[in-house]
RNA sequence: GGGCGCUUAGCUCAGUUGGUUAGAGCGACUGGUUUACACCCAGUAGGUCAUAGGUUCGACUCCUAUAGCGCCCACCA
């Protein structure tokens, strides 16, 4: 006998390991079945599991199981990401408290403290995975770090270098000075901060900037051609007194850089610290003078500011330019964007720097004469992607089309190390360093979206040509949040498109982000977040993995809180008791015969079927389809909700409760329940597979069984749906009439005699003590009266029923048919509906209008009987 | 500055290509140990689907404005 309520902690783990150890999640690359594949994204090799993997991880579980049951060769390939930054930092600050730096550690032993790290880091993360069932195929985890993916990194970046694709570069890039390292454009954050502005005096001009520590060595006036006030200085060099004294400064008209609306109008520029100033530099030749340091200090250009932090120096300065006269006022509480790093907060400087970049306009063979940029928008424009929900499309074309070259190389040590060596001027890109003495490699590692940008296929053993790689690529749906769809998805199709000549995946699914109950972002520092894994604890991982996918729908965010995850748990806990109440039926009465043919056959024999039986198979058959077709069509809410409504309120309120008289029908009890588990098994696998272990008579494990299709043969739900009605309508009139539940009635239905076999039903779930049953019959006074379809129903309670009350009642009912009915009249009334709506809505309104006709004549007559 | 999303019952949210008398869960209220479940059962109340126009025979659904909230991108000399 099962327990009285289910304790998922129980059960759980047991249940996951039965899985694994059984290879049930492991994908055969010699199957000849369609394959269906998903890579997890890698979770960061760093701290802890959170809510964004977990519902990254209901959702890819409950897509790859509903795969799998469906017959395809589902692959589920896990693994974890090194994290270049995000990990180095975190075992930087963990050094800090040692009071020690890497720099003191150096490069070899700092690298093996993070290695260290790193292994303590997966070990929880792949046991947290587990913890949320996912049903992933351990055999093939991989880590961005492994041999063979550092190869395909390496093999990708050779092949790039030689296309051209690759290059080393002089220019300017976003530097944090934090972290020593160059970030990519997309990894600049923005903040909003109130600074002062200065307005300073430039010769002639007045120039306003927040940054005067960068304006040491401007030297170029920008103005706008048309601009009269400018015009007489334009082509000209003038001396000026700036802050070491007279400098000269060149006058040049600009139509598209300058806006004679903004400020005075003019503007100085500062080619190596800001990207607009650098294209314009290049624009005009201009000298590229470097003011701030990789430290963010000054340089000797700065004079007797050198060596000052930005900051310290700032401050400074602007007391100089006010005593040179040179001020001409501050706004004090002027708001701008800071850009800062995205790992670290720290305000980011764009400085000029020899780095390795990604050309994103280069047209090459691998692509088919197109550039990276044309490739990437032209999959999506041509459907070989689909983004889910769709109107990301246009956000990543925006993105992909103002794409600059992307820069690569990275300052810090932890990560895949550039397969680029040097030797006197000479240079080597390879997998290994060249035969002979001097070769050096170059200091900095890649950017951590390189490799992970690799993963669909760096994973499957690419570059060799790998069963694996043949069966499984490109997968099928990518599916993550949609605050990765830059820094990931776009360059894993910008990467796996040249690389391969494939796409990387058919869809790409964004789910929303998590938050509070408030609505805002979960973080450490508000300590509102919620732990996943204590969560499963206290309501199982099943409650949990509903709670986030129920009502949750692509691309947009969800609120998350304790109630919600409870009320799934009481789910969860719904579904067991109707099944130890099921279990429990065959315990006293046998199971029925032939369990394989129940379980298994298109058409099983299920015995004399009767009413309720037929409805609920009715039901049922619709409900394997539409859950069916919502999980294909990754509608994944909708098939839980489906599943949600019909256990509780199909099975449980009414199937089962009419089955607690004397006519069970073993086959169908069996045949519901163990259809229900099979479609409910991809969205709560532990309960389901528990259950299904408890069920007598099933062998072998829910995960390995397919998932049903509706049953042959044609069902009959309407007797029973309208002995439902009626005793709805008998409860409705009791409550109505505050009969207290212990009392019993007499209850007078007229019409419909055929459906007397639900007698018994009907005064039991109606707590009716005595039902008269005619075909028609005289009116009772002194009743309370009602009317489902063509069946009046009567309950003669004299001195209980307030008769007065009653009319009302009924009257109040009257009127609001009278008014729904006269819009159903209007409607078939007006010509243009009739004409131009389809029949089928005109038929489907007609039939609404003689029910309600039907209906209102005999509400009318109650009225009357009364 | 450009773009996107959201606005549906007290709260949290569904609502597939326009055709339902607009749904769910939680909460509220009334009442219940009816041989699986109080992590339960029965019943009730509660919404002019943000606002204003428009298209259509018909709009929660499509279009245009407006407002509030949120997000993304760009950028400010």
């Amino acid at each position: 006998m099962l327990d009285k309520a289910y304790d998922a902690k129980k059960y759980e783990d047991a249940i996951y390991k039965r899985w694994e150890e059984s290879d049930a999640f492991k994908a055969n690359v010699d199957s000849d079945k369609p394959s269906f594949t998903i890579s997890m994204p890698p979770p960061n090799a760093t701290g802890t599991l959170h809510l964004g993997h977990a519902i990254m991880l209901a959702l890819e579980d409950i897509l790859i199981r509903h795969r799998r049951m469906k017959g395809y060769e589902a692959l589920w390939l896990p693994g974890t990401d090194h994290a270049a930054i995000a990990t180095q930092n975190k075992v930087e600050k963990i050094l800090a408290e040692e009071g020690i730096d890497r720099e003191q550690l150096g490069r070899e032993s700092f690298l093996n403290r993070v290695r260290e790290y790193v292994a303590n880091s997966q070990d929880i993360i792949r046991n947290q995975v587990r913890k949320m069932g996912s049903s992933c195929d351990w055999s093939r985890e991989r880590y961005t770090l492994d041999d063979d993916l550092n190869y395909a990194v390496n093999e990708v970046f050779s092949r790039m270098h030689k296309d051209g694709l690759i290059y080393r570069g002089h220019r300017i890039v976003n530097w944090c000075t934090r972290c020593g390292s160059t970030l990519a454009d997309d990894e600049v954050e923005y903040v909003e901060v109130q600074a002062p502005f200065y307005y300073l005096k430039y010769g002639p001009v007045t120039i306003g900037t927040a940054r005067p520590e960068t304006k040491f060595a401007d030297k170029v006036v920008i103005v706008h051609p048309d601009d009269k006030r400018y015009k007489k200085y334009i082509g000209k060099e003038m001396e000026i007194d700036w802050i070491d004294g007279k400098i000269k400064a060149k006058f040049i008209a600009d139509a598209e850089a300058a806006d004679m609306e903004m400020g005075s109008g003019a503007m100085t520029i500062t080619p190596a610290h800001s990207f607009v100033d650098f294209d314009l530099a290049k624009k005009y030749k201009l000298e590229v003078l470097p003011i701030i340091d990789t430290e963010g200090k000054m340089l000797p250009i700065a004079g007797e500011f050198a060596g000052m932090d930005v900051l310290e120096c700032r401050e400074k300065l602007v007391k100089k330019l006010k005593k040179l006269g040179l001020l001409e006022r501050v706004d004090e509480n002027y708001s701008h964007n800071l850009s800062v790093c995205y790992r670290c907060n720290t305000p980011v400087e764009p400085l000029v720097s020899e780095q390795w970049f990604i050309d994103v306009n280069k047209k090459v063979k691998a692509l088919g004469g197109k550039s990276i940029k044309e490739r990437s928008v032209e999959v999506i424009k041509d459907g070989e992607i689909e983004i889910i929900p769709s109107r990301f499309d246009k956000i990543y074309f925006h993105w992909m089309e103002n794409l600059r070259d992307w820069c690569i190389s990275r300052q810090i040590w932890w990560g895949h190390r550039i397969p680029v060596w040097y030797k006197d001027g000479e240079i080597h890109v390879g997998h290994d360093a060249p035969k002979g003495q001097g070769w050096r490699q170059d200091d900095d590692t890649l950017d951590t979206w390189f490799s992970s940008a690799l993963w669909t296929f760096s994973t499957l053993g690419w570059p060799k040509e790998t069963p694996d790689f043949k069966k499984f690529h490109p997968t099928s749906v990518m599916e993550t949040g949609y605050d990765i769809l830059f820094f990931w998805v776009a360059r894993m199709i910008i990467m796996t498109t040249y690389a391969t000549g494939t796409i990387p995946f058919e869809k790409v699914y964004l789910h929303g982000l998590i938050r509070d109950k408030e609505g805002r972002k979960m973080s450490k520092s508000l300590g509102n977040g919620i732990d996943p894994i204590e969560m499963i604890d206290k309501f199982g991982a099943d409650a949990l993995r509903m709670s986030m996918v129920i009502g949750n729908t692509p691309g947009n965010d969800m609120r998350l809180y304790e109630e919600k995850i409870m009320g799934y748990r009481n789910f969860t806990n719904k579904l067991w008791n109707a099944s130890r109440f099921v279990i429990g039926i065959f315990e006293e009465k046998g199971l029925p015969a032939d369990r394989q043919g129940i379980t298994k056959a298109p058409k099983p024999d299920l015995g004399k079927l009767t009413a309720a039986d037929e409805w609920i198979l009715g039901k049922l058959n619709t409900v394997i389809s539409a859950a069916d077709e919502a999980l294909t069509g990754f509608r994944i809410s909708e098939a839980g909700q489906l599943l949600y409504d019909f256990l509780w309120n199909d099975f449980c309120d009414w199937y089962l409760e009419l089955s607690k008289g004397d006519k069970q029908n073993p086959a169908v009890l069996y045949h519901t329940l163990a259809t229900t588990l099979k479609l409910l098994h991809p969205i709560t696998p532990f309960v389901t597979e528990q259950i299904w272990a408890e069920l007598p008579g099933t062998s072998g494990m829910l995960i390995t069984e397919q998932y049903p299709e509706p049953i042959k043969g044609d069902f009959d739900a309407g007797s029973i749906g309208l002995v439902i009605e009626l005793i709805g309508a008998i409860r409705r009139m009791r409550a109505e009439n505050k009969i207290e539940p212990a009392q019993k009635i007499a209850v007078t239905l007229y019409g419909r005699k055929d459906l007397e076999g639900s007698k018994e039903d009907i005064m039991r779930l109606a707590r009716v003590s005595e039902l008269t049953w005619k075909d028609s019959g005289k009116k009772l006074s002194g009743a309370a009266a009602d009317v489902v379809k063509d069946v009046q129903i009567f309950i003669p309670l004299e001195g209980l029923v307030d008769t007065e009350k009653e009319k009302a009642r009924l009257q109040k009912e009257i009127e609001q048919l009278g008014k729904y009915i006269a819009g159903l009249s209007a409607k078939l009334a007006n010509k243009n509906f009739v004409q131009n709506a389809p029949a089928a809505v005109v038929e489907a309104e007609r039939q609404k209008l003689s029910e309600a006709e039907a209906r209102m004549k005999q509400m009318k007559g109650q009225v009357g009987n009364l």
